[in-house]
RNA sequence: GCACCCGUAGCUCAAUUGGAUAGAGCAUCUGACUACGGAUCAGAAGGUUGCAGGUUCGACUCCUGCCGGGUGCGCCA
């Protein structure tokens, strides 16, 4: 039986198992293996062309070699070709098919082989990081939804993953906040929604300290008396971060996020004092205009774009509390990696931030993890702006949310009219939620995207709704049958693969490895969502072709294992995208 | 001014980071078993990948120059 996960890791093995047995030095040939169209096969290296070319052979009789001294296990498995110019083809043979199916039964399975890519890794995820006293609206989407979905994704492929909230909690904004705290709060007001009192006040502090000078060095006062630990000012600032953080944590539930860390830049108050020292003791940094700052003089901005690491009034900013966060995080989780799920528009200041990291850390001989901004575009309105309320004001994402779930409902009734209304309504929440989550992963994330509530909860197209309804329709199968998705007894006198239905969603099945491998080498989880996307259409096609409850038991044994397989891969899939799957819609 | 990103079918997006004839969905058109759930499926049509050069066996992908759009840039995050 085929038990190996990863048919490209093992095919690539192969090859160069076989590049050594004709000859060819080792290291000098890299197999390229990829998933091919299928018109060529299931894989195809390409490898032997760069080879050839930089040893001066013709790739095709090198090709012909290599592809005759591949293992008998190999072509067992696989029918192998040359082609065009010199690729190999490998083409999976049913039994191979039908051999990793069976040894690929259950999630646990899945993780197992999956496990391998990340073991032994460390990786911090730093992602969502909302400020404090503020609503969570439209533009705090995005990195909750693709850092969810890369944590699950790291997680499951083995690493330890460390999932942290870099609340934005500290910092001149709480000057004029608790200005307007002290004057203008409305304890009712308060009572009702927190957020929408504390961002009110926050407006009008804002707008008094800029008009007022005289209101400016108050609130300024505010922020000293803060961070010198005055008693009342910290209570109030303690109750804003609580009310904030129960907020945020209502919209993550929502979206199925839970942190392991919610490390805020308060959380480095006391650790900034050593990153001055650190910075200046390595030559990093260097005094300008009564500041500390870092100059980077072979880069193109950086030599006269300085980073502050401290403001001449001798207060942190974001860049000391990231670096202070990047040595807590080396240092404390033992991070191997650290990943930035943040606004492309904020590429300057990682690259800044990792430019003098880099250069603290060889100076200290340190190891430094792997610092990575994991960008993502813009979500823009139907007009191609940003997103935006008729009122112009940001759309908050409580609201972005229920009409989301609000829209499903109206789509969940009119199709399944005969639900009883409480499964409507928990069927729309998944539906709605998923729609929205699933939107924005499915696009590349560097892009800016069309934010469009129709073609989101729309059942056609590449959308959470169709994937959804893949499964409903297969977990119908077994219900109908009376047997348990992956039960053994109905699956175990399957023989391989016959109608093209059955092979091509088949030979769809044992590429998850390379989806999962797509998505986490680029960190784009929208690999994953076209692979599933394909994998559903693929079922559909079956579906359509070939009547699963037959009389002949063993193609009825066959094409359960097909479904079971299908509904394993697609909810595993779908879970790791956080979006959660269902019974029925 | 400097730096970065983007330009692919009418529309919204892909293209495994240099691989074979650039793929999907929507919209348009033609079909499908009295339905294991038709929220489906099969097919047709739709392209000088912004323009012009270059690099090589091979370019949407890399380089150069234009054109068009966006973003960022000393004490906010």
């Amino acid at each position: 039986m085929h038990r190996e996960f990863d048919l490209i890791g093992e095919l690539e093995g192969a090859l160069r198992a076989a590049a050594a047995a004709s000859g060819i030095e080792p290291g000098t040939f890299e197999p390229g293996v990829r998933t091919a169209d299928p018109r060529h096969g299931d894989f195809q290296a390409n490898g032997v062309l760069a080879a050839a070319k930089r040893s001066g052979n013709a790739p095709r009789p090198m090709a012909e070699a290599i592809a005759s001294a591949l293992s008998g296990a190999i072509r067992e498995g696989f029918e192998v070709s040359v082609a065009g110019p010199g690729f190999i083809n490998f083409a999976a043979r049913p039994q191979l098919l039908l051999g990793w199916l069976k040894a690929h039964a259950s999630r646990e399975d899945l993780a197992a082989g999956a496990s391998a890519a990340h073991a032994g890794e460390t990786w911090v995820v730093d992602y969502s990081s909302p400020n404090a006293a503020k609503q969570m609206h439209v533009g705090h989407l995005r990195s909750a939804v693709i850092g969810e979905a890369i944590a699950r994704l790291l997680g499951f492929t083995g690493a330890r993953v460390v999932r942290d909230n870099h609340i934005g909690d500290w910092g001149t904004q709480y000057g004029k906040l608790i200005w307007a705290c002290k004057r203008y709060l409305d304890e009712a007001a308060l009572e009702r929604d927190p957020i929408d009192e504390f961002e009110r006040l926050y407006k009008i502090g804002n707008s008094a300290a800029e008009s007022d000078a005289e209101v400016m060095e108050v609130a300024r006062a505010e922020l000293v008396k803060l961070q010198a630990g005055d008693p009342e000012n910290l209570a109030l600032w303690r109750r804003i971060n609580e009310a904030s953080l129960s907020a945020f944590q209502r919209i993550y539930d929502r979206l199925g996020i839970r942190f392991d860390e919610t490390l805020g830049e308060s959380f480095y108050n006391d650790k900034v004092e050593r990153i001055y020292a650190e910075l200046s003791e390595a030559g990093v940094s260097s005094p300008s205009e009564g500041a500390q700052v870092v100059f980077h003089p072979e880069h193109p901005r950086f030599k006269t774009q300085p980073m502050i690491v401290r403001k001449s009034d001798g207060a942190a900013n974001y860049a000391t509390t990231d670096l202070a966060a990047i040595l807590y995080r080396s240092e404390h989780f033992g991070a191997s990696s650290i990943l930035y799920v943040v606004d492309k528009r904020q590429a300057d200041h990682f690259e800044q931030l990792f430019l003098t990291a880099r250069k603290w850390f060889a100076q200290r001989g340190w190891a430094v993890p792997k610092l990575e901004h994991v960008d993502f575009g813009t979500v823009l309105g139907e007009d191609g702006k940003p997103l935006k309320t008729r009122a112009g004001d940001h759309v908050r994402l409580t609201d972005l949310l229920d009409e989301a779930v609000q829209r499903a409902y109206a789509l969940v009734t009119g199709k399944s009219p005969e639900f009883p209304e409480d499964e409507r309504r928990r069927i729309a929440e998944i539906v709605g939620v998923g729609s929205v989550q699933y939107a924005d992963l499915s696009q590349n994330r560097s892009s800016d995207y069309l934010f469009s509530w129709d073609k989101m909860i729309s059942l056609e197209g590449n959308t959470a709704a169709y994937l959804l309804y893949a499964i409903a329709r297969i977990r119908s199968i077994f219900r109908r049958q009376g047997v348990e998705c992956g039960d053994p007894a109905a699956e175990s006198g399957a023989d391989a693969f016959q109608t093209p239905g059955e092979i091509a969603l088949a030979r769809r099945l044992v590429k998850f490895a390379d989806a999962l491998r797509l998505a986490l080498e680029s960190l784009r989880p929208h690999f994953l969502c076209l692979y599933l996307y394909e994998l559903a259409g693929e079922f559909s096609t079956f579906y359509n072709a070939d009547k699963v409850i037959v009389a002949d038991p063993v193609a009825r044994a066959r094409r359960l294992l097909l479904c079971s397989r299908t509904l394993l891969v697609l909810e595993t899939g779908i879970s790791l995208l956080g979006i959660r799957t269902l019974e029925r819609m």
